[in-house]
RNA sequence: CGGGAUGUGGCCUAGUGGUAAGGCACCUGGUUUGGGACCAGGGGGUCGCAAGUUCGAAUCUUGCCAUCCCGACCA
């Protein structure tokens, strides 16, 4: 391409509501233009970055087996509704109503509809194993969109859908995704982990998940030192904290009159006590029953161990009415003394199990209750009661005796074994060996397209501006001619052009009308990996320039070598 | 949804009751040409929207809308 004739609007300035550097960088090098919230076009560049990463993972999906389908974005909700997932996405889907009222939903993924077309179409098991995927836009209709296209409420995603008579087929195809997500990443150039996964709404028996290592990733990666074990921190696991020994001269529970304090930070503040004294008691709903959570003042709950707890049953956090007609007190005075019985469960994290003596709500507005000795003046076993971990891991935990370390990451794919949930739930059966009818096992995988070019912004750029891995650049090399007045300068330049792209190398010519400084610089901020530099000076001497955008050297080639020398850099590039 | 902030030409910002301003970008002409040039001229804004206070509102008040930040069920 010339780039006089492409679309490539840089700006100079970093936009004003930008925050971190790949969205700040996406904008600047003309890549996206934001719509709405959340919302994205993608200009020529931030295209041709998307079609690489696409092709990517099409080659390595075709070259696992999977076969590439493409589903409606828009699904009816009653797909929804048999397998139970339109209440556990709830307000995130995007919902809307056709003419003739039927609800619709744009699809957030789509397990519903490929398990419908299996089960309507699969009869033997000697159709299995099959692997489809597609590469898709999806919605969901984020609370809270943010840092450009890494959290958007439409985004580009590959999804896969395995389907297998018996649990080992799932398995092999499971390790073949899991490796071919490996290759995929590192073919995108980027460092990645895996960890442990939950699995979510999505539901199954294992999941891992694919991290890229970033500072300003929203999730967090948790390992031990030795990386013999990293989960995310839905799903890490903690040691349960020692016994700690009950001192014999605590009083009874007694009330206290604590006036307008309904969080932990104003009952600490007025009490003279600390979050890590306290126990906090969240009331949560199961369908129409009352379900509790006891953590520690100073945890968090965390909501899917929560949710396994409860053998993932949907939940969700109890209204103020509910809770102020359950407790018999504003929010925030819930306590566990006199509660716990009439809730028809409760799950007590283990550290709240071994506090000697704590702080609680009083179940009366403006009171807590202090001297609060758990197996004493509430139950820690009953037929409604149990205790699990189902707090976040925080610092200065361990695992297995080892201590916990954390870091952020972002996410950019992951595969899931879900068993029998959809294919259950949709008839999705094939006749077996025997003759008889067995359900489909499942795996999915996923993989966010737009969050590995937004990652991979974010790690490599310096202050001019991107610098792609090749393999996802918008353009392998630049030619940027100098002195478009120069007839040697413009032939020599449009002449490398040619020979490069019968090469089949994606070059861009910088064949505008500008002055030196601007060309450099647009260069640099758009990140091309490889410049070839053609000016009348080197030339002269019958030279070019040939420079890597990673680093800050050029040297001078003869022209006769141009071709070449860029063709064995490329090839270098690659071969990183 | 709660808390905070911001909305002034395409972008970045100044302007806190008295004629809408500057830089960048854009158009024209000229000079310039190895790291975001210079001179001269030019186009472009119902100051987010609506109502109110006032002789007079970008500025004060109220409501709404949008965007961003922090937090709470996230790929």
């Amino acid at each position: 391409m010339r780039y006089s004739q492409m679309f490539i609007p840089t700006v100079k300035e970093t936009p004003a509501d930008a925050e971190i550097p790949s969205h700040q960088l996406m904008i600047r090098a003309g890549l996206i233009r934001k719509v709405a919230s959340g919302t994205y076009t993608y200009l020529p560049l931030g295209f041709r970055c998307l079609n690489k990463v696409i092709n990517i993972i099409r080659q390595e999906m075709e070259a696992a087996g999977a076969q590439e389908i493409l589903m409606p974005a828009i699904q009816p909700i009653e797909l929804w509704q048999q397998t139970g997932r339109d209440a556990d996405y709830g307000p995130t889907m995007c919902r809307f109503q056709d003419r003739h009222n039927r609800v619709n939903v744009l699809a957030p993924t789509a397990e519903e509809v490929v398990t419908a077309i299996a089960a309507g179409e699969l009869k033997s098991y000697k159709q299995l194993p099959m692997n489809l995927y597609q590469i898709s836009p999806k919605f969901r209709d984020e609370f809270r969109p943010r840092f450009g296209v890494l959290r958007s409420r439409e985004f580009m995603m590959k999804d896969a859908y395995s389907f297998h008579a018996d649990e080992q087929s799932l398995q092999q195809t499971y390790q073949k995704m899991y490796d071919t997500y490996c290759r995929i990443f590192k073919r995108c150039g980027l460092e990645y982990v895996i960890v442990e996964a939950e699995t979510g709404e999505m539901g199954g028996s294992a999941s891992h998940q694919f991290s890229i290592p970033c500072e300003n990733g929203e999730d967090i990666i948790v390992h031990t030192e030795d990386n013999s074990y990293a989960a995310n921190l839905e799903k890490a696991a903690v040691d349960p904290l020692p016994q700690q020994p009950k001192p014999q001269d605590i009083g009874q529970p007694e009330d206290v009159h604590t006036p307008g304090t309904g969080t932990i930070e104003a009952v600490c503040d007025f009490l003279k006590t600390k979050p890590a004294q306290m126990i906090k008691t969240l009331i949560y709903k199961v369908e129409d029953q009352i379900v509790l959570a006891l953590v520690r003042g100073d945890h968090d709950l965390n909501a899917e161990k929560f949710t396994v707890a409860l053998d993932r049953q949907h939940n969700e956090l109890a209204d103020e009415k509910t809770i102020e007609q359950f407790t018999g007190a504003a929010v925030g005075f819930a306590g566990p003394i006199g509660l716990l019985e009439k809730a028809s469960k409760v799950i007590i994290d283990q550290a709240v199990a071994v506090m000697p003596v704590a702080v609680s709500g009083a179940n009366k507005t403006d009171y807590h209750t202090a001297n609060v000795v758990p197996g004493r003046d509430f139950p820690l076993s009953g037929a409604n009661i149990q205790i699990a971990d189902i707090r976040n891991a925080v610092e200065g935990d361990t695992y297995k005796g080892k201590k916990l370390l954390f870091k952020r990451g972002i996410e950019v794919g992951q595969v899931f074994k879900l068993g029998t949930k959809y294919s259950s739930k949709l008839g999705a059966k094939v006749l077996d060996e025997n003759g008889s009818e067995t359900l489909c096992t499942m795996g999915c995988y996923g993989i966010g397209v737009n969050r590995i070019i937004a990652s991979a912004v974010e790690l490599r750029n310096d202050k001019f501006g991107i610098i792609w891995p090749i393999s996802i650049a918008p353009f392998e090399v630049i030619i940027t001619a100098l002195n478009q007045e120069d007839a040697e300068v413009v032939k020599t330049a449009a002449d490398i052009y040619e020979k490069l792209r019968q090469k089949g190398i994606d070059v861009l010519l910088d064949d505008r009308e500008l002055r030196p400084g601007p060309k450099f610089k647009d260069a640099d901020l758009i990140g091309i990996p490889i410049r070839i530099t053609v000016g009348k000076k080197a030339l002269a001497d019958g030279n070019i320039e040939l420079k890597l955008r990673s680093e800050s050297k050029s040297r001078h080639i003869p022209v006769t070598d141009a071709l070449s020398q860029t063709l064995e850099l490329v090839e270098s590039l690659y071969a990183d």
